[in-house]
DNA sequence: CCCTCCGATCGTACGGTGTAAGAGTTCCTA
DNA sequence: TAGGAACTCTTACACCGTACGATCGGAGGG
């Protein structure tokens, strides 16, 4: 019944990160000793734990987060599966270390006073970012803790927020707001994309086929009138749109709520 | 390499729905024929997709996502795992019903005319929902097209904002940004809850040292004044703040703007 | 020089997974 | 009573994550 318990540490390997790698909370992958570290001191040919977070990446986004396997990253880096786990706990754990990977991808546009211009700069940001890497959206809820990449993405953010002269609760409010809005998004923009890149291995013929009868059904039951007129209008708007709409109204309501005289009390 | 084509029927399976369940732009699972129609006129113990789909709810609910497995939910039927593909397609497609069973499950307040009010009964209708059901965010990233229980979730959803006499479209844009927002939340929550209870699992003692010696770290490097503020604040706000102050603020938006006459135009 | 040690890699094996193929069972209809 | 449709089961295959232990190769000590 009991699954294996997270293990501590085997082989005897080291269980520092590679200095500047700050994890909190929880811990993510350990059994690694630092990698390759006066370059060609051990074997030349020297498997790292970047190496592989990288070659993991470049699988899942070639074939999509179900072609990610242990077997398969191996194959790609010329070795066997099993050398994998001395540098990597587990799969759950590489999933962990790509995501952070990513979240290092993304540019964070330094603070320049406009904290509005910024914080939407980083929104569009991580958008541009997830949507270069599919997968995310079903990795992401693997985090268990907060890799160093989040703890640099979280940290610059809330200084973007400076100028508004928030205690620091209010700021992380404000912030998780935008956050929540951009990762719904990103969420959804993922949903539709599968949908529309299915509808696309139909001939037009088919896709006219399937919706129009689908539409009819609809029609014909009576009982949706709105999604009748929504499928049947002309011009439906695009991604980028509603993206911006929706972040540019949550932070118009941020705004004025700021300027109503710091964020409302909450009772307690 | 070409995987196996999603099956168009097999064994000569009947195709038609039960009806009423509409399914629109993708097929969801085919090879169905209607469920145990009327009664007990066939075997005495009859499988139907429906039982299969609230088993494998059950499980999920009582282990987690990942125990969800065909064989799993056979075994909980006391059937075997093949026969369960006579009333569903494949597993995806099995997640794609139990998402939209669960769907179906969250209370739909009928239009009061407070547009506002009623589109934040649904917000937490839908919170709550996901709540109860905590592996939704790891299934609901395979939802390739619109159940009969989410189209009617729009239906009403867009009824709801009549009273705005708004064209469709704005309707629809208005809408996809706030379920946008609690399809976030719901994300981040589920991460939220997964870390705590991670932590639960430790004793108290090593929760502090672990997390003291994390903000001793983030304090150490002198790169992160902001973070190392917030952990060491004594209040942080409870999800249910965090989950109404952004979708007040969202909503807030959403009436500026429309109070400032009719959705802004977008260029094209 | 060899020998030992240990970091790193590998081979094998176990118990799980999704599901294709087709045989077998049960019941309704002609 | 025969036929066939509706449904269930057995078997088998390829793949998965990973526990365990053998093995390899270079660095340090004698």
């Amino acid at each position: 019944m009991s699954p294996s318990r997270q293990g501590d540490s085997r082989h005897g390997g080291k269980r520092s990160e590679p200095d500047d790698a700050l994890w909190l909370l929880a811990a993510p992958g350990d059994p690694g000793a630092s990698p390759a570290r006066t370059g060609s001191r051990r074997r030349a040919r020297q498997l790292s734990r970047d190496q592989i977070v990288a070659t993991a990446i470049a699988v899942a986004d070639a074939e999509g987060p179900e072609a990610v396997s242990m077997r398969r990253v191996a194959r790609d880096l010329n070795v066997s599966a099993m050398s994998l786990y001395w540098h990597v706990a587990s799969k759950d754990d590489l999933l962990v270390l790509m995501v952070d990977a990513v979240e290092g991808e993304i540019d964070i546009p330094s603070p320049s006073g406009d904290w509005r211009a910024d914080v939407t700069r980083t929104a569009r940001g991580y958008r541009q970012t997830l949507l270069r890497h599919g997968w995310m959206t079903s990795f992401i809820g693997h985090r268990r803790s907060l890799g160093p990449n989040e703890l640099v993405h979280i940290e610059h953010s809330l200084a973007a927020l400076d100028p508004l002269q928030l205690t620091i609760h209010d700021a992380f409010n404000v912030l998780m707001a935008v956050e929540t809005y951009y990762l719904g998004f990103a969420l959804r923009e993922q949903q539709e994309l599968m949908i529309e890149r299915t509808r696309e291995e139909l001939s037009p013929a088919e896709l006219r086929a399937v919706v129009s009868s689908g539409v009819e059904r609809l029609r014909a039951t009576n009982r949706y009138p709105h999604l009748t007129q929504l499928f049947e209008a002309e011009r439906r708007l695009t991604r980028d749109e509603r993206f911006e709409y929706g972040l540019a109204r949550l932070l118009d309501g941020i705004e004025a709520d700021l300027r109503r005289g710091a964020t409302r009390e909450v009772g307690g």
